[in-house]
Order: C-alpha cells, then structure tokens, then sequence
DNA sequence: TATTTAACCATAACAGTGTTATGTAGGCAA
DNA sequence: TTGCCTACATAACACTGTTATGGTTAAATA
C-alpha cells in the first residue's frame, strides 16, 4: 500500500480511484448501519458497491481497512457527543456531555459495539484508528479537568475522567450482553449513576 | 441430536461417548485457555482431542455448544467470586465481594471477554448459558439487598446491584480495549469506583 | 504522435472457517 | 451368526479473507 501510494503521488492517478474508494466506503457504512460487523463480508461490501472485491485490498490494505474508518467514525462520533463548544463546564453541562454519551451509545449500537471489541475478535485497530480513540479519551479528561479546575477541587483529574466513563460504557456493555433480555431504562440508570460519581468530587 | 439421544437411551450406550465428550471438552478448554476464543476453530480442538471433528456435532450440537460450556464456566466463575457463603454482609464483604469479582475478570480473561461478547459476534449463549448468567447476577443481587436490608437503608435493590456491577465491569472492558495500552491499576481503580457507588447508598 | 509502462479492476485460486453428507467398523440384540 | 445401529473418520459443501493472474485503460516517455 505504501508503495501504491508512492506511486500514485509520482505517477498516474486515474479518475476511478477516489470513486471507487468511495463507493466501497459507502456500501460499508451502509451495511454496517443495518446488520453490524457481521453483515460486512468482502464479498457483501463489493457487491453493494458494484465493484469486484480488489478494491477493498488496494483502497483500504483489506478488510482492517474498512473497519478502521468505521471505528474512526465510531469514536469520533463520542467526541462530538461530548463537545460542548466553548460552553462553560458546569455541573449541568458535564450531566448534559454525560447524557450526550449515553444517547450516542444506544442511537449508533453497531459503531459503539465495533470500538468497544463487541464485533471482530481477529480486528485490532490501527495507530491512526487508535487516535481517533485518544482524541475522544481527551475530551473526556477535557470536560472533567474543566469542572473539576472552576470547582477548584483536589483530585485525580485521570481517575475522575475514567470513572464517568467506566459506569457509563458497564451500563452499556451490560445492557448489550448480560442482561441483553430486560427492558429497563438503561441510559436513565447509567445517567444516574453518572451523577453519582459526579457528586462524589470533592 | 434428539434422535440420537432417545436413541442412546433406549438402545447401546457405548464406552466411547463420553471419554469422546470429555477430550473434546478438556481440548478446547485448553486452547482456549491460551488463546482466547480465536484459538477454538473446529478443527484445531479436534486435532487437540486427537478426534475428528464429528463429535463437536453430535456431543456439543456444534461449535455453539462448546462455547456454551465455557460460557457458563464464565459466569460460574463470576458467581463463585461473589459467594461469601453464610457471612454476613457488611461494607467490609460487599467490598470484598467486589474485590474477587475484578480479580476473577483479570484472571480469566478468555471465559470474562466470552460471558460479555468480546469473542465472537456469531455466538449466541443457548437458553441454559444464560440461565448461569442470570444465577450470577442474582447472587450480586442478593449481596446488594443483604446489605440494604441490614442497613435499613430506602433505595432500589436491582438499581443498586447494576449500577455496582456496571462500574466495575465498565473499568475492566475500557482496561481491554479503549485504553488498553495503559498501565494503569485498574483492579484498585475500579474497585475505587465501586466503593464510591456503594458509599451513595443511603 | 506513437509506443511503453503502470495503475485499476474483474476474476480465479488459495487456505482457512463451520457444517453437513457419506461410508465403515465395531458393538449389541435377536 | 446375522442384521441393525451407533460412533466416528473423511470428504464435500458453502462461506470467509486474501493473493495471484490477466486484461483494459490512462498517463508518461521517446
């Protein structure tokens, strides 16, 4: 691939190339909306596309390739659910980034399954993929570090970051598997437990 | 299969049935052991056993009933290490409890990343795999309500047990893979956590 | 401008997966 | 002893991700 790329920037682009990429991306996305990892065969993803399987190996060095730009588009989506903007990080704000989380989480189940390892066993994202994950961590410690500095309390801003975010993603995680069968209200209990943890700072 | 076995019942046990059960069993329970569910394929437990891969049809109903095994060993193993037997609970045990649960999850990891679908997306847990998952839970149940009842406290019993349950099992799952390439304490973390859960009742 | 070269892509082939089909050997009952 | 049934080995099937092969087209070079 690397050396496909290197060629491409010397050499000669052709006009198919970026559709094509971006008729396999499509078809990916599409299919993965609707059935999850599971529906994402090579073979699936380049008869939605209406191309050969090849693409997916040149475009995107294989499979891995394609769930990375998924998972990057899973993680970014937890990043602009916690982006408040320039908005002050009050204590109803923080809630709101927390409730932000949860919504995403259940709206966008395949993308949250795919970046939390609920999906393919044999896939271990890339460098860049796993950025897109550090990014969206960093938001998080943003939005902690914030309320915990204008609150002008002494903890461990790396602690109370993982904390929110670990009772957050069990309610989830359990929501999915362990107690997959009930019908409770799952993002207004983790949401409370949020608070929970919140009110514990001080 | 129900042929076979009302036919087993009726007619010709043979010697062989169950030692062939067994190896297959102690195979994959072994591989599995050292590599996680991506090391049970059909025929490397086969090969393992020394046997074909028939008998994973006939003694286990396919693949499936061999991950079931390992599944209810998994949440047996999470019910194990919440059962304190006959003592009392105080903080001081439901702490514990706690305590065993997340060294259970860090100690085995393969039958932990299978009870919550980190293994394999095709893998559905039969009636009877999540009959031990609800048993595990009903023991942090009873744990949670032993310990509201004794302290008289007003609150929730099943809210209480998942929101304990979900920060610990959040701490583990964000430990294997959003932030899996931290060396952080994340037993004593999450254990932490809980206890900040546990001091909110009242 | 004509020829050569490289990129893109369809298709075939490969090695692996879980599962089903087929045939044989051994054990048990009549 | 014969016939039936079960357990099991092996082959075959349909699927998976990936690599190999060859044809067409576009870009570069002479």
């Amino acid at each position: 691939m690397n050396t496909q790329e290197n060629a491409k920037a010397q050499a000669r682009p052709t006009k198919r190339t970026e559709a094509s990429r971006e008729k396999i991306l499509a078809a990916a996305s599409e299919l993965f909306l609707n059935g999850g990892v599971s529906a994402l065969s090579v073979r699936a993803i380049a008869k939605h596309a209406g191309l050969s399987t090849i693409g997916i190996y040149s475009h995107f060095n294989g499979k891995q390739g394609v769930l990375d730009a998924l998972y990057i588009e899973g993680f970014n989506k937890v990043y602009k659910a916690m982006d408040l903007g320039d908005a002050p990080l009050t204590y109803d704000n923080v809630v709101k980034s927390c409730k932000n989380y949860l919504q995403m989480a259940y709206q966008h189940e395949a993308h949250y399954r795919l970046i939390f390892g609920e999906s393919d066993t044999s896939y271990e994202p890339s460098a860049e993929a796993r950025e897109a994950g550090d990014r969206a961590f960093k938001k998080l410690v943003h939005n902690s570090s914030c309320y915990i500095a204008t609150n002008n309390l002494q903890l461990d801003k790396l602690k109370a970051s993982l904390d929110l975010w670990a009772v957050m993603h069990g309610y989830v995680s359990i929501s999915h598997h362990a107690r997959a069968n009930e019908k409770l209200p799952w993002a207004k209990m983790a949401l409370d437990a949020a608070k929970v943890q919140l009110n514990s700072w001080k």
